[in-house]
DNA sequence: TGGCTGCGTCAGTTGACACTAACGTAAGCG
DNA sequence: CGCTTACGTTAGTGTCAACTGACGCAGCCA
């Protein structure tokens, strides 16, 4: 998770994940679109990898890549945690309210 | 969205976010709650802020700061969108295939 | 007004990361 | 085998980001 996140966080990469999202591409074919040297892709691709965001199939000396889509649905799963996170929280505060009325002056926690 | 994905790739700030999810709390509050120094937690909302996650208010010297969902939600329109743009590419690949069924050798583009 | 509180901001340092150039490696071909 | 192709890996560099300590500033109270 911690992985994925910081592997989108990467304009690249998300340009990268988007290429290869339902088409499975060659390392070669994947670097040939972007500015940047081969090397560079290689270790943009092993990050989505190590993140669990793309899979490697060997075929001859090629390296075929394509994405994981539940690598990504991961993130989303965490992302919408947040929300659910909030209603425990909401009941919280709400019982909390219930109880003493005092608009909170300078007491901390 | 690019200053989102990046402010959320961070730790630190995702906890802050949580703190701040549902509770207003004022910066010295938050940077009690972590080893680091208060500066260190002030730039971090500060990134907050400018990357569209949390709101902040001001009540005398201190500053409330309370986290905007909405700055999430377009993290997530955003993951969801990656699934739609699958389906355009597929009825793509999908004409291509049925057009010409050679199975595509070495000749990129 | 002097002094305190609560925060942000400013240098400066350290560590992580994206990148390049050079090298190493496995697979196929003559 | 030697050569080429298609990669990954390594060493080294520049840059950005997270952090600390020192300082500055607004708001409040006596």
């Amino acid at each position: 998770m911690e992985d994925a996140l910081r592997a989108i966080a990467e304009p690249r990469r998300r340009e990268i994940l988007r290429l290869v999202w339902n088409t499975e591409l060659p390392a070669g074919e994947i670097a040939g679109r972007f500015a940047v040297t081969r090397p560079a892709i290689s270790q943009h691709l092993r990050v989505l990898k190590e993140a669990g965001l793309v899979t490697e199939r060997r075929d001859g000396t090629r390296r075929l890549y394509r994405a994981r889509p539940e690598g990504l649905a991961e993130v989303r799963a965490f992302l919408e945690g947040m929300w659910d996170d909030s209603l425990e929280r909401l009941k919280e505060s709400a019982e909390r309210a219930q109880k003493g009325r005092n608009h909170d002056a300078g007491n901390h926690d």
